[in-house]
DNA sequence: CGAGTTCTGGCCTGGCCGGTCAAGAACCCG
DNA sequence: CGGGTTCTTGACCGGCCAGGCCAGAACTCG
């Protein structure tokens, strides 16, 4: 019997993202968010509460989104290391250099709020965390293949690889060419997955 | 014959450095300069100009003290191996984490404010590329000692460890404790530089 | 077609935003 | 001790901030 809705909230979810990410949390105004979302103010807060309930749906659903491709990846590419490179090399696989200089939604927001926002760092912790798992499979699998020293401790390289994953896209932030980029992702592969057939 | 100052320049620096680390530059407001620093409105204007001026001083001169002390302990460090090391166990060596949940200031802020701010940009690739030089030369003592093998691209090799690093870094942040960030560092130094006598 | 429920647009508020400026104080030099 | 210069204080500006609120619209179901 109520009104019916008159935007979709996938879709609102999404543009407003997109501001969020390029402009971080607080040099984002609830105006911006309107302007990009095209809703009143009523809805919005009527729809999902407070500008930093909206953010943390926001970011909630990039890491979600992200997990869940990444999963996907592990189950479709030929061999587990496949995986890791792909991860690796991500952020330096855009010519443009225009997604290397936007970031990870997850590493800006982290960057800016983790200190100050209690549940932004423990979405995080749970993100990265969900990351690893997947990096670990990847490499347990690696190991199976024969593309990984199985005695090593696949948990701790796939910390590695997570650890220089983000440098990269620390890196790529600056405007640093994406060659440049690309030689760090190659060097840092090189050494944490130093496989017999490269 | 001018009314001399009756501030320390530089000790203001510092505890407006203070306020935009902990806080990030978009939530640190004019106020909270001028209650940390003790300083009316017009002699922060007058001395620093506006709020992004002050925010870029004190970010090329928290990224200079950093770039010398690298260099320092370069200079005063047994083998270049021994930089290496502490440069990447550097953000876990704070038992407390609070150092670690803090991050770096540059790292935050070029998250944060890389893509609007081009001079931010700019410094951070400034700043990089300087870590970047100290290390490489680094490696290349530890090349000339012994420590590392003499046929691997030095250059390369630094840069994959300043990856690793920031991306250390950026799991600090996110309240991650610790151990399992110093277990990172050890992963990462094991991998990217296997001495033969480790 | 009326009652009940939710949605929409935008007005309103109180306060904080970054930044300017004027008036007077503190100092040095002549 | 007076003139010149810079510094300090704090009032003030227009505008934007996040969020509250409300009047009315759109819909479903009885």
């Amino acid at each position: 019997m109520p009104r019916p809705r008159e935007f979709d909230e996938d879709s609102v979810v999404e543009a407003i993202r997109q501001e969020f990410w390029d402009k971080g949390y607080a040099a984002t105004s609830v105006d911006d968010l309107l302007r990009v979302s095209g809703l009143g103010k009523g809805s919005l807060y009527g729809a999902f509460g407070s500008k930093h309930d909206v953010f943390m749906r926001v970011l909630r659903e990039y890491n979600d989104a992200n997990d869940r491709m990444l999963r996907e990846r592990l189950a479709s590419v030929p061999r587990g290391i496949d995986l890791v490179r792909e991860f690796v090399r991500g952020p330096s696989s855009d010519s443009t250099g225009a997604s290397a200089r936007r970031g990870c939604l997850l590493a800006n927001s982290t960057a800016e709020l983790a200190l100050s926002m209690p549940d932004v760092a423990a979405e995080a912790r749970r993100s990265y965390d969900a990351t690893a798992t997947v990096l670990t499979e990847a490499i347990e699998r690696a190991q199976r293949e024969g593309d990984v020293d199985p005695g090593a401790d696949a948990r701790q390289i796939a910390r590695a690889v997570l650890a220089a994953q983000l440098g990269i896209v620390a890196l790529g932030r600056t405007g640093m060419g994406v060659d440049a980029l690309a030689s760090v992702a190659e060097a840092a592969l090189g050494r944490l997955l130093p496989s017999q057939e490269r």
